[in-house]
DNA sequence: GATAGGACTAGTGACACTTC
DNA sequence: GAAGTGTCACTAGTCCTATC
């Protein structure tokens, strides 16, 4: 990647392309590179590369035009070939014959990250295209099998399948009108319909992006207004219409209706909240599938699951959950997980009732999204953070209902696996659990999320006297070791905080010496 | 001791909504 | 109209371990 990315600077601009018109075509300046890298003497060892390079003059795409002659189209260099020569005079081509088919079948890497992430050309590691077609096999049949055998044989055998059967086709905008007859008269029969799969690795974006969260650019500008289908969908699905991966299943469930459906994606569509609307939209029944970890695929460092899925879109089923095999990266099976769909309120809904605004906090609690994978922000300070989630206040009356939030979305470890799981409201029985509720305070005042500190306004959750931890300053508050006591009580010490007192008996989280 | 690479963690703000 | 919510095919930094 190196030395193409040194290449797009010196020698790209030496080629007499119109880039603009040959990306529309489906060309791109990695096959030029492609044509260079494998060549001997300035001439393309390589077959069946989309741009060959011969001596002074780069040749592409050649056909049998309607005469019965090569047809083919040219490309030179602007500058007599003098850049071109400069720069592979610096390295040994073409590399070990070995590594050319694996070179060829990468050229998905030489497309630029941002229209990957949009056009959908993130390369599906083999070993998760082969898993997905072993579970097709299992549920539509072994008939579905030869039929990808024999294609691919077709292909190995040098079948020009590709001339004949790839058309190029805008999912997010073009019209099915403009699909190949042949295609339109199977989606437009009912009962051919029924045979049909729909096989895709759809692109997953959002507008939203980390990088502007570092600075290191800006948001994807357009993703979600610019596409046709966005517009026509967001009324059906909601806010599931900013997911790309989202327009292409409602896509699919809207024009090829009782068709099977097989699909790599995020799991948002089952857990996620925004995907509520989505979930009455998409009706299907749930076949089979498995999830993997996504930073198997190239480019992809983030924690959490891609799902293969198989869908039945001719029965109307609600989504309500879905059991699936888990694999790790190296296709072994390490279990089962089941995604919830049909979920009750959020802890944040929850919680959020017991937040009083008018009460003295005693410290407050950012209530990021309730998943795994925001709990790395949940955390709890004297000050209110400028992240732009709501900002708990902790006071005397609500101190175990935000303890048991805090301990619960922080007790179990996040994982790629349970990365996007919810957090839901609380069924009823915590509320008489004391040994809970005591656990729960304890595990808060420890846990290394709570930022608690002096230094930032006094501090009320210091669970030691003075005596106890040696301290040559008396503390500002002595509440917490009060709370813990059980001194706190309506007819007793009021002092602290001016506010009513709701303890009565002694909390057993610390057995203290007599 | 220097370096590379992996594991791990903190945290940031625009966008497109929804709710108050 | 203001405030709140959900989202990020996240990034960047630190620390630790392996290797030379």
């Amino acid at each position: 990647m190196v030395i193409y990315n040194k290449w797009l600077e010196t020698v790209k601009p030496t080629i007499a392309v119109n880039w603009e018109i040959a990306n529309k075509n489906g060309i791109i300046d990695g096959d030029f590179y492609l044509a260079d890298l494998l060549s001997y003497e300035n001439k393309t060892i390589k077959e069946k590369l989309f741009v060959l390079l011969k001596k002074n003059r780069y040749e592409l795409d050649r056909r049998i035009d309607k005469f019965g002659m090569f047809n083919t189209r040219t490309a030179s260099f602007i500058d007599n070939q003098k850049a071109h020569q400069e720069f592979w005079n610096k390295y040994e081509r073409p590399p070990k014959e070995s590594y050319w088919d694996y070179i060829v079948e990468r050229r998905d890497l030489l497309v630029p990250q941002d229209i990957r992430e949009r056009k959908g050309s993130f390369f599906t590691p083999q070993i998760w295209v082969e898993l997905s077609q072993k579970y097709l096999t299992e549920v539509l049949g072994e008939d579905y099998k030869q039929d990808v055998d024999v294609m691919k044989d077709r292909i190995k055998n040098g079948a020009n399948l590709l001339e004949k059967h790839v058309f190029q086709f805008d999912f997010l905008n073009d019209d099915f009108s403009k699909l190949p007859q042949a295609l339109q008269k199977i989606i437009n029969d009912p009962q051919k319909r029924k045979k049909l799969i729909i096989y895709i690795n759809p692109p997953y974006a959002e507008a939203t992006t980390a990088r502007t969260v570092t600075r290191t650019g800006r948001n994807k500008s357009g993703v979600t207004k610019n596409y046709k289908l966005n517009e026509y969908f967001n009324a059906k699905i909601g806010n599931a219409s900013n997911e790309i991966f989202a327009l292409f299943m409602a896509h699919v469930y809207d024009k090829i209706p009782n068709s099977k459906f097989a699909l790599f994606s995020k799991l948002k569509f089952i857990q996620g909240s925004n995907f509520k609307k989505f979930k009455e939209y998409f009706l299907a029944k749930f076949m089979k599938g498995f999830v993997i970890p996504a930073n198997t695929f190239d480019n992809v460092k983030g924690h959490f699951p891609i799902g293969f899925t198989i869908w039945n879109l001719s029965v109307k089923n609600n989504i309500k959950n879905i059991n699936c095999n888990v694999f790790d990266k190296n296709e072994n099976k390490i279990g089962k997980k089941r995604f919830y769909g049909n979920l009750p309120k959020s802890i944040n809904k929850w919680i959020k009732k017991f937040d009083d605004k008018i009460l003295d906090a005693i410290a407050y609690m950012g209530n990021p999204s309730p998943d795994f994978q925001h709990n790395s922000q949940l955390y709890i300070s004297m000050r209110k953070g400028i992240e732009h989630f709501n900002f708990w206040n902790f006071n005397t009356d609500n101190i175990f209902n935000g303890c048991v939030y805090f301990a619960v979305r922080n007790c179990i470890k996040a994982t790629w696996i349970n990365d996007r799981d919810q957090f839901l409201t609380p069924k009823k029985k915590w509320e008489k659990d004391i040994n809970f509720q005591n656990d729960c305070l304890a595990f808060t005042l420890f846990h290394g999320q709570n930022r608690i500190s002096s230094e930032n306004a006094k501090n009320h959750w210091i669970p030691f006297t003075e005596s106890e931890v040696n301290s040559q300053e008396k503390f500002e508050s002595n509440f917490m070791v009060k709370f813990i006591q059980g001194k706190l009580k309506a007819n007793g010490n009021g002092d602290l905080l001016g506010k009513k007192i709701l303890r009565t008996e002694s909390l057993c989280i610390f057995s203290r010496k007599k």
